[in-house]
DNA sequence: GCTTCGAACTTTAGCTTTGAAGTCTTCAGA
DNA sequence: TCTGAAGACTTCAAAGCTAAAGTTCGAAGC
């Protein structure tokens, strides 16, 4: 796709006082921290999306490239192991690996040692793609954080793991079908 | 879908030490701060996609039906507007329309004075429904911010809002194919 | 040793979205 | 009035996803 279609966004202070006429028992404090966590989780996807794109590479196959090389040397996992990291079903996986082995990102292979399994091992271009995106992404975050002072980003980087723990405490661990995007 | 397919997911700490063995040039700082944005966001969607499921509608529609009420009385716009509100096509949201039609969340007609035009209403029930998310979507909000002090609250929203000033302004109006979960 | 069960992956059908092409309406100029 | 261009929506084909039904292999019981 690319660009947005539109402009038509209201700033983030029109859009809570459109909150506040249209469901009063709303405090206005609470919906700026929330909306604001959303929107600016939107607008960094975005950037994400058009560095990985500018390599080559859609968001989709950044996530499993990321998944691979976190996972650590030898960089290989099942195709199940990513569809559960990923938060995709099963199917969905066979035909992004489909995808990614015939680009050469990745390659297949049953594992020999138990042919129900396969395994999805990364390849030196996906590596190397996925160091060009973060090489990008983490000059962007620096980016996005320099107004920050070091102690600023110390205590937003506290609360928010406090408010994290708080939503996995109150989501055992249901969870739902959301891609995987840190 | 529903739930999940795994837990496998590590821990933040996990996470983030994983990158710094595999990308050394990564401040731990800033990839925490990125790194639970991301993830406090994935599980808000999470919580409030099973929130709209609870009540009939999926979050898709949920999103309609707040661009409609925030625009305010008479809860009408174009499926351009719409669209460009959303973040979709104009084919995705003829689609998307057809379906809320069906479902008798909001009406379609043209408009007699310009009969190119096409005009999305509301209805009462549409009204209700999100009315009945709101209340749910507000009630895990404060919840999910109750460890907080008045003061971190306000601390928190005007730096997330100071940053996502910083997120706009590096991306001058392109935009992406995102939704917008506000 | 055969059979049955379970696990891991793939295939199939259906849905939602995109991008591009098509239709209908309005408006401006000849 | 007719014609051409632009705008707003819809239709169509293809991509990517989910859920459910296969398929294949391995392991446990009879």
């Amino acid at each position: 796709m690319g660009d947005t279609h539109g402009i038509g966004e209201p700033t983030l202070e029109e859009q809570i006082a459109a909150y506040q006429r249209e469901f009063q028992d709303l405090d206005p404090q609470v919906e700026k921290v929330v909306s604001a966590l959303s929107r600016l989780n939107r607008r960094m996807n975005v950037a994400y999306g058009r560095q990985t794109a500018a390599l080559g590479i859609s968001n989709a196959e950044w996530e499993v490239l990321k998944a691979l090389v976190l996972s650590g040397v030898p960089y290989r996992m099942g195709p199940s192991d990513l569809a559960k990291r990923l938060g995709l079903t099963p199917a969905a996986m066979t035909h992004r690996i489909d995808r990614m082995v015939a680009e050469g990102l990745v390659t297949r292979e049953r594992d020999e040692s138990n042919r129900v399994r396969v395994i999805v091992e990364l390849t030196a271009e996906g590596r190397e793609k996925w160091l060009e995106a973060m090489r990008l992404a983490s000059v962007f975050e620096e980016d996005l954080l320099q107004d920050l002072s070091a102690k600023e980003r110390t205590t937003l980087g506290e609360v928010l793991t406090r408010l994290l723990r708080r939503v996995e405490h109150a989501q055992p661990d249901a969870g739902g079908r959301l891609s995987d995007l840190d």
